[in-house]
DNA sequence: CCTGTTCTTTGTTTCAAATCAAAAAATGTG
DNA sequence: CACATTTTTTGATTTGAAACAAAGAACAGG
């Protein structure tokens, strides 16, 4: 993946097939008028560019994004990562403030913006979503302004951890044996890196760091065993 | 200001003072029906703390206030700074995720949470807030995931600067001489590395950096006479 | 106006993470 | 499956900001 420093372009436009019926997936108020079409991104295609036009909001259906924003000289900075349930593309501009991008193949769901303002419960839905954001920002901004490479990075890893980290986390995951959980990181170590604010180097060294310690084991490069989730809980920063 | 790691108590129920008019502050939709009360705040009382249970919003009138979380050993990171026409207090839950306190004397109306649910106009007005502040956020996060020491400052500075760093500066402020303006910070040197990410003592030698450079020209502890806008401007990282 | 307290600045030292460098794994492809 | 490419890990070194320390300014209150 080469960093360019593009912005322009637009959506990628894919297959646009009408689905069946809403998935069961929304925590939230059972079904959501299914009117609207799908879009399906395959892994690093990009939805959406800083500073395009922004007409319709998505809610995500299955996979993992994130949205990300690019300083001139290169660096990146993950803002947010995106899981099912999670929505996407509102602004208070007419441009979107951030880069989205698939860091898995995704599906989304497609809300036209006017569709929106018309659906008490689509807007309902919608500012919990951003409520949830918000909340979630604000956890972040602490993590980036207090906490360690160590605390970083065990933060990130329980915040994939089913009922630990609060609601974001990865699918369905097993939560059979206590304290034996395997998480889906579905990021890269500069992936994780730019959203953890560390380098690349860090990142792997604080992860090997925990293998040493026998608190995970690293089954493939994308998926990490917890062997002691209190262990990692400890080393938070918050306990 | 000892850093006290405390949690619990309430809001300091002060002068609840049935007020004239809306003010016209507000950009938005012109008046917001003020049916609501009005509180004050003087200088670093709290209004909430984070874990209190969540029953009304407020939008700041006049003043400055912050949001910031805690670390249990008693780091802090402020997420938030409020001016006049933000809005803070919403929450996902039944309880604040954040501690809300005053940096200089504020004025706040306050609104009851059943009271929003009811005024279309108002909710309007609570979600232009929540996207605004979620993009600041998303800035901040640029901040303090990728940022050195100098263009924090920098990019702190210029936030202030009105018609420069977004809708976020400090009151009126004079715009006469092109290339010379003065801010209000109202902010302790403390209060701005806790929201920067940064030790009291990096921010002090910053600012004497830019003091030495001739960019500046610090007035007041709490006032700093911007000498080269497009200097500090350079300075942010974004350009 | 003096006096104690708090806040800010400046100097010195330390350290965690970045940077630079290169080997080792993993992944993809003809 | 061998080969090229990308990603990750590990090592050595540098560095920017933190931590520690202390002097200097600003401020509050009697």
């Amino acid at each position: 993946m080469e960093r360019v420093i593009a912005s322009g372009s637009c959506v990628a436009d894919g297959a646009a097939s009408l689905t069946e019926l809403d998935n069961e997936m929304h925590r939230e108020s059972g079904s959501k008028s299914s009117s609207g079409r799908k879009h399906r991104l395959s892994a690093h295609e990009v939805l959406f560019y800083e500073g395009d036009r922004a007409d319709r909001i998505y809610e995500v259906l299955d996979g993992v994004m994130m949205l990300y924003k690019l300083l001139p000289d290169g660096r990146r900075q993950v803002v947010y990562v995106l899981r099912a349930g999670d929505m996407l593309g509102f602004t208070n501009h007419d441009t979107f403030d951030c880069t989205a991008e698939a860091l898995t193949a995704v599906e989304l769901q497609v809300y036209e913006t006017r569709e929106v303002a018309t659906s008490p419960l689509l807007q309902h839905y919608v500012n919990r979503c951003l409520l949830s954001q918000m909340e979630h920002l604000h956890e972040h901004t602490v993590l980036l302004g207090r906490k360690s490479a160590m605390e970083r990075v065990a933060t990130f890893l329980m915040s994939l951890v089913p009922d630990r980290g609060g609601a974001n986390c990865a699918g369905p995951a097993n939560r059979d044996a206590p304290d034996m959980r395997s998480v889906v990181l579905s990021m890269t170590r500069q992936e994780i890196a730019d959203y953890l604010g560390l380098t690349i180097e860090t990142v792997s060294r604080v992860i090997s760091q925990l293998k040493r310690k026998g608190l995970i084991k690293v089954e493939k490069q994308d998926s990490i065993h917890i062997q002691n989730v209190c262990g990692i809980c400890q080393l938070t920063g918050m306990h």
